[in-house]
Order: C-alpha cells, then sequence, then structure tokens
DNA sequence: GATTGCTACTTTGTTATGTCAAGTAGCTTG
DNA sequence: CAAGCTACTTGACATAACAAAGTAGCAATC
C-alpha cells in the first residue's frame, strides 16, 4: 500500500547506481526503475533525488537537445559519486541482511526462504 | 553513516516480526535486533515504533512487573498485525529485489553478487 | 543511606526524503 | 489548433528515525 517509507534511502541508491551504468538522463531513469520493477516513482520523486544528488556532487550535470522534446539534463556519475555507491552498497547489504534475519528468521537456511525465483 | 533513512520502513516490520515469535517487551526487542545486526536502534527509536504499532491495532499491550525493574509492557501481535506483516513481507520482498537489480545488475547471475557470507 | 548502574519506558524537537498536484515547455500528429 | 508524448520544476505535505533528556524501579557497593 504505501510503500514510501520502504523505499526512503533505497531510491538514492538505486538511482545512482542506474547512472553509474552510464550517462543518462531523468525519463530515462524513470524507465529504468520501472524496469526494475519500481513501477510507481513519479517525476516528482525522481527529479527532486536527481537535484540532490547533483548538489551533493555525486552527479554532474550536462545539457543536451534531445531529438524529440524539450531539453534534457545527463547526468553522469562523479569520483566521489562511485565512492558514495561503494559504501552504499555495503550499508544497503548489511541492514537488508539484518532484515533477511528479522523476518524470516534465517536460523538454519541461508538463503532459502527470500527465493520466489520464477 | 547515516543509516536512518535506510531504515524507514524496514525497522516496524522488523519489530513486528519480533514480536510475532512471541510475546516480549521493549527492552528484550532492542536485544533481538541487536543480535541481528540492527546495533545501534536506541530506545527513542524504538519506543514510539511500539506505540505506534500498538495504536494501529498491530500489536496489543499488556503491563506486568519485571523481576528486576520497573513495570514492563509486554506485546503480543494480534490478527491484524499478523495480516500486515505478510503484506509487509511481500512488499518488503518486491523492493528488495527490484533494489537488488537496480545495484548489482542481477542480469545473469541471480544471488551470486549479494553474498559476502562469512 | 547515598551513589552508581542497570533495567524500562516517555517525550520533544529535528531532519531527511518520498509523494501529490500542478505547472511549464518543446515537439509531433491528426 | 488541440491532443499527447517527452522532459523538467516547484511547493506543500506526511512519515518515521534519531538524539537528548527525563522519569522510575530495583540491586549492589561504598
Amino acid at each position: 500500500m504505501d510503500n514510501a517509507q520502504l523505499l526512503k534511502g533505497i531510491l538514492e541508491g538505486c538511482v545512482l547506481a542506474v547512472i553509474e551504468k552510464g550517462e543518462t538522463y531523468g525519463y530515462e531513469i524513470l524507465g529504468e526503475l520501472e524496469k526494475a520493477g519500481l513501477e510507481d516513482i513519479g517525476e516528482g520523486t525522481l527529479y527532486p533525488v536527481l537535484t540532490r544528488l547533483d548538489k551533493n556532487k555525486l552527479i554532474q550535470c550536462r545539457r543536451a537537445k534531445s531529438p524529440l522534446g524539450p531539453i534534457r539534463k545527463y547526468y553522469s556519475i562523479t569520483a566521489e559519486g562511485t565512492e558514495y555507491l561503494e559504501d552504499f552498497r555495503e550499508r544497503y547489504s548489511r541492514i537488508s541482511k539484518s532484515a533477511d534475519i528479522l523476518l524470516y528468521d534465517n536460523s538454519s537456511e541461508t538463503e532459502e526462504n527470500k527465493n520466489a525465483n520464477s
């Protein structure tokens, strides 16, 4: 129902990770997030994230015309951003490990529970 | 560094999951969280969560004396809470799956990347 | 018997971040 | 020219974690 809180903090890292794969712009990132399963991210959610990442020097911006619409703002990751993302992955991994233990009580099995793998 | 945002929403589910395993009280829950790796959860963080869960009828409260301190408030999960937790697990699973895809680019491998196992 | 230290819960103010809603604007097509 | 897609902006709002401080019961030590 309300995934807002669950998404907090996670979104930032995900967006940064998308940009890490190569220079891209907001609208396209929105598509990437959707493809990965984050379907209800609105523009009003994403763009502030980009602004923030930019302000914090984790990504940098370049304006360029779009072949089919208004100007695009292309973002690429900075060295600082790469470093931050690395740290983020570690923090996320640690927390989700704890959550797995608490939510699925992984006492004997390790990776069994979270497999809803198609 | 600042795991506050990453924890948002997750904590609630974790606390509920601990209570699901059996009637318990705040101070003990704090210990369970710590054991699972969530080491820096303060009392000022946990207790409001319990209050909220109680107010939302996801858990219920019973006061009882402690053998070695002030009165304890024992919490147990309600039917509504069980249902909520089930839904939570599903939502969490879906989001963390998306995050895994985005953060670790699981295109061919499935569980390789997130294994920093011992 | 006062201090220290552990257990146990409360409260208040702060901050970060996602969300909604509305808006601006370029371009294409009917 | 109106509709519809692309593309970004802005402002008001809600939620939840956190730090810091406080209140209290009880036990052991000095």
